[in-house]
DNA sequence: CATGAATGAGGTTTCATTCAT
DNA sequence: TATGAATGAAACCTCATTCAT
């Protein structure tokens, strides 16, 4: 029963039909924001009928939650796999920067949405993305900063503080990017700044 | 033809409608965003009819403009007014944070705006506010960074990018308040953190 | 009493204010029409306060009517001192061109006014100019057709339909003047038309 | 995927909703005049609701061009067929008469909407209609003037500026129209008139 | 599941008119 | 008389959502 129920649900979630809708939506909402998006735009865009998004999506507002899960998660999930493949701790700082970096690089529409939301006004879009940005939260306390700092490698600081102003850091940096993707600053540098403040005994010597 | 006092006084009314009107939009557009932002609450809100708002602003857009424009201005100058009260570099970092903040504290409506355009959908409302911006960049830059490298308080470090990531991470900071225009991070420690990043050559010894 | 009042009532007339809004809303009518016109361009072109037009006229509807009244009562006067300079009654419907033609081009903001309410939607307006018009018609009738008709010039015809023909015609091709008062008919063509049309024994021996 | 008869019936509908709009709209229109026109009383008429109009024209603006065209259009191929069964030049003066004449007796909403907007403020409007009567211009011209010169039973006369007196009187005197699509005029007589202006060796020998 | 015309509440903006000064 | 800010009804238009096919 269950997994019947979970393949339907799959199938439902994977039809090409809603794939093409999301790339829509996701373009539509990283362009004009959310209450500036236009169903019959992304609909257009994704080459099905008006009525037929609702076969997929109970409304515009769960639409977005929908979208927004699965980018944070998909985010998440990126920047967990980046920074597992090291076991330095200060290269894993770099490497979360390059993963966040990276991940808003090549999908420069989910980077807009993910950061015009945590800004917008609508408090639920926000708690929402708190929401899913946990696993991130407790990927950088615990597998960067704890260790790090039992080790030595890191200075001695709050470690729960610590983790929010480097994903404020990350997340503000992040939005500097343009619709390309592109940001003016340069990761190395970012790097260092933030190694310098966590206090590393040894910058990366590349 | 009228007497003059009369004009005062009609100026005043006309000031003192405008100041209501700027006011009952600021809380709009924090609470609801551009595009969700109603003019007839923002009206109901100042105690005017619908139509008066166009006496003073020829559209919702101008009007957000206009409004950024004043929030902006006024943020700067704060923060401006702050740093030049002290010589002492290290403590004007300490006092750009504390004025970023202060800001926003006093003025959540404000801040609020002010980071969710930051981030925001519209490309026309962030390039405004870059502009606006540019004297806090500059301040930044040649009041705080570049005499304190050059007096070797700071790392020497690129100016242009050390100054970007610093109001980055400031205004990404900024962001993390509430409606209450509290913010869970502790200001001493994110100076701390930021003076780490500068390779400051003393903390405050506090 | 009756003088007093008179005075009073021409010098409400001829105010410069009510000339300078006179003129002001004639350009205004003819450029938008009626329903486009607008008062406070009006009153901005005319250099008062909005206000100020309620002092000489109750409404806008009233004001129009006013200034029917006043480009149709010229029209007809200027029309009928031109005519009357002439005793050749082949040369008076030379004359009546001429006369419809050169007002049209000497005023082209009240000819379009005229032309546009005689064919606009507003019935009342319509009426109204009929009203005004009347002594035209008769001027065409008495004064041209049926004098000329009896000595013989002209064709033995209905003076009635005549005289409404003749008029469609003129306000008709008055109607084919530009913005500048300039029309891309010839004058000696047109008023050839019209005489033979009438039967004229003899067309203007230029 | 859907069955193509059910297209067809919704093709059907659609064109029968259109039609609907456009019969409201050119009775709207013909009564109010573009500016005075209602959006809602058109929809409220047509039996939709109001965005429904949207569906079809995409604005007021776009909606009376598209009026204008059909009208004009229809006007134009109503004329050439009526004329074009005629072979007699002179007859085929006294049939573009009648055809000017019937169409508005037919559709006097049309001929008012005409009339209007060729003599109206908006200078849009009129340049599309010019262009719309192109034909009109050319069938005179063409197949009734100059033929007609050619053979002698017309006066030799400039064919452009005869042209455009002729249309100018045709189209003034449909304007003489009451909304019951009566006018005051006799068409025998105007068929007189006409024909003796173009010098016609015989007027029809009724 | 797909379609897309229809819906109608709601949004921004306009503007003739008023009235206190 | 002159002023012009205030009024608020009404206009055009948008768009998320529904539903019959």
């Amino acid at each position: 029963m269950a997994p019947r129920y979970k393949n339907e649900n799959r199938k439902q979630m994977m039809s090409e039909t809603r794939e093409r809708l999301v790339k829509a939506a996701v373009e539509e909402f990283a362009r004009e924001g959310y209450e500036g998006a236009n169903i019959s735009r992304i609909t257009q865009a994704a080459g099905v009928a008006t009525g037929t998004i609702y076969n997929y999506f109970p409304s515009k507002n769960e639409m977005i939650l929908a979208i927004l899960s699965e980018i944070g998660t998909a985010h998440c999930a990126f920047i967990a796999e980046q920074i597992r493949q090291e076991n330095d701790f200060v290269v894993r700082v770099e490497r979360l920067l390059e993963a966040v970096f990276g991940f808003v690089r090549e999908n420069p529409h989910q980077g807009r949405i993910l950061f015009a939301m945590l800004q917008g006004a609508n408090v639920t879009f926000k708690e929402h993305l708190n929401q899913i940005y946990q696993p991130m939260f407790q990927l950088i306390s615990d597998e960067i900063l704890i260790p790090g700092m039992e080790q030595g490698i890191f200075q001695s600081l709050d470690p729960v503080s610590t983790t929010v102003m480097i994903m404020t850091f990350y997340l503000g940096i992040g939005s500097t990017v343009d619709e390309n993707g592109e940001t003016p600053l340069d990761l190395k540098e970012v790097a260092a700044f933030v190694l310098r403040a966590l206090g590393a005994k040894l910058a990366t010597s590349e």
